[in-house]
DNA sequence: TCAAAAGTGTTGTTCATACACCCATGG
DNA sequence: CCATGGGTGTATGAACAACACTTTTGA
């Protein structure tokens, strides 16, 4: 019966439809702070200022308004809450709607994850709709408000699964950087301790594919020698670039792959 | 000013608040048909009987309900609209928000993705809200409504991206089944024409790790010889068996792994 | 008997890991 | 000088790709 369905949908149009469902966005901003001495991974965590759980931490986040598309308010709420606008590459890693993950409506929340500098903009703090934004080390957090533990642990997750891939690295070093740097970076996100780092000569070779030179033939070299050293502490690195199209070739070629 | 940003909030709430952002879910159910002969990628395709589009084929699509949760919405709307029930396995693949996707309200959608078997259950035809479910095959797909072919492909994508990470072929395919039947699906899902055929040594290699036993040592064997042989054709092949607890800790050994 | 698919072997290449070793420099 | 991190070489083994070969059956 089809035409029954219709009627029935139409009038629920009418009444209480669509339905209310509240539809908001939530951020998961980390970054390293410290790279050069003692690497740290944070993340911004605000406090709440309203009702539901005010006083606690918690991820920046907000409604999506009727005349914006998600990325739009995803910016929105990192501009407003975090003070965040630059090199800001959001990448979606969910949505999530437990019906009593927020006690005064039904929010369903779509979860974003990015990787910013913190060093070179003092953006922070300066304000917003919420309450005193500031950079948490991930352990060593807070309780949060809402599901917001279990959002983090899975945007972390996201983050690292495609450290590479996603060239998030990239977006928080400067132009030009060591391989050194890079690495540092990369355990930190990784969370691994002293004791488990990943080795040297096997990273540079991954990210430069040395070995006989096969990626550079592919056009795979997405990193490429910048002039100039860095002056070293005990000794002066040499410095590389980032080339976003090699890059794109890279996954393009790496996505195209069948199995594996 | 905090204090005045919370009053603005809470009389938008009163207001118009939350704002009406409607939240759906759309369905990309795959399957594989006529696995024997002449395998053939499908998905599931509504014709839509309400005011947008009218007549159009679409994907398997509903309004999220305020009292159940994504997943139990995506499987309703699984079990109304297209008859679908059994072995339903959803993966999210994202919310998509364009703001002028619907004409008629504003309409965020989160698109699922499944893999489902469809020789042995006649499920679909028998009815539901959205008019005569039917099978398409993917080569050759009639105009779609709304953005539905972005979701459709975005959707093949991830499919394609992780088959064997998701486990997705395995149900599938019968209980007991041939390694060839395995390789013939993962083609047809991967879109590979018959020039461009996997290895099957290598495919087999890949699935039993029968290099020196490396796998079967660290409980990667995921796959178990069963019993009985399948009479066939040419010459009766071996009976295979998919072990869920191994091939979980495989994925989770595989993911562990730092970098790559 | 023969086509066709199942099953196995072989070889070379690429990649990952784990090392060992020199180099340069600030203290 | 020497501790420390940068840069390079190398050996081993796993994973992958390409290809040749044997085995088994129904038609």
């Amino acid at each position: 019966m089809p035409g029954r369905r219709v009627a029935q949908e139409k009038s629920q149009q009418t009444e209480n439809w669509p339905p209310k469902v509240a539809l908001a966005v939530d951020l998961v901003l980390f970054t390293v702070r410290n790279l050069g001495r003692r690497p740290e991974l944070c993340v911004v965590l605000i406090k709440r200022s309203e009702d539901a759980h005010v006083g606690m931490r918690a991820l920046p986040g907000g409604f999506v308004r009727e005349n914006e598309n998600l990325d739009e308010a995803a910016k929105r709420v990192a501009k407003v809450e975090a003070g965040v606008t630059e090199n800001l590459e959001l990448e979606q890693v969910a949505a999530v709607g437990t019906l009593d993950r927020d006690p005064r409506y039904r929010v369903v929340t779509i979860t974003y994850v990015a990787l910013i500098p913190s060093d070179r903009q003092e953006l922070l703090a300066s304000g917003g709709a919420a309450a005193d934004p500031r950079w948490f080390p991930v352990s060593d957090l807070p309780p949060l408000a809402f599901d917001h533990t279990d959002l983090l642990n899975r945007a972390l997750a996201h983050l690292r699964r495609n450290l590479l891939e996603s060239g998030a690295c990239f977006r928080l070093l400067p132009e030009r950087f060591t391989l050194g740097e890079l690495q540092r970076l990369c355990e930190t996100v990784l969370g691994l301790a002293d004791g488990q780092r990943l080795d040297r000569a096997n990273f540079r070779r991954r990210l430069l594919r040395e070995g006989r030179g096969v990626g550079r033939e592919r056009g795979f070299a997405f990193l490429e020698r910048a002039p100039g050293k860095r002056p070293g502490r005990p000794r002066p690195a040499r410095l590389y670039r980032f080339v976003p199209e090699a890059f794109q070739r890279y996954i393009t070629e790496r996505r195209q792959r069948p199995l594996s």
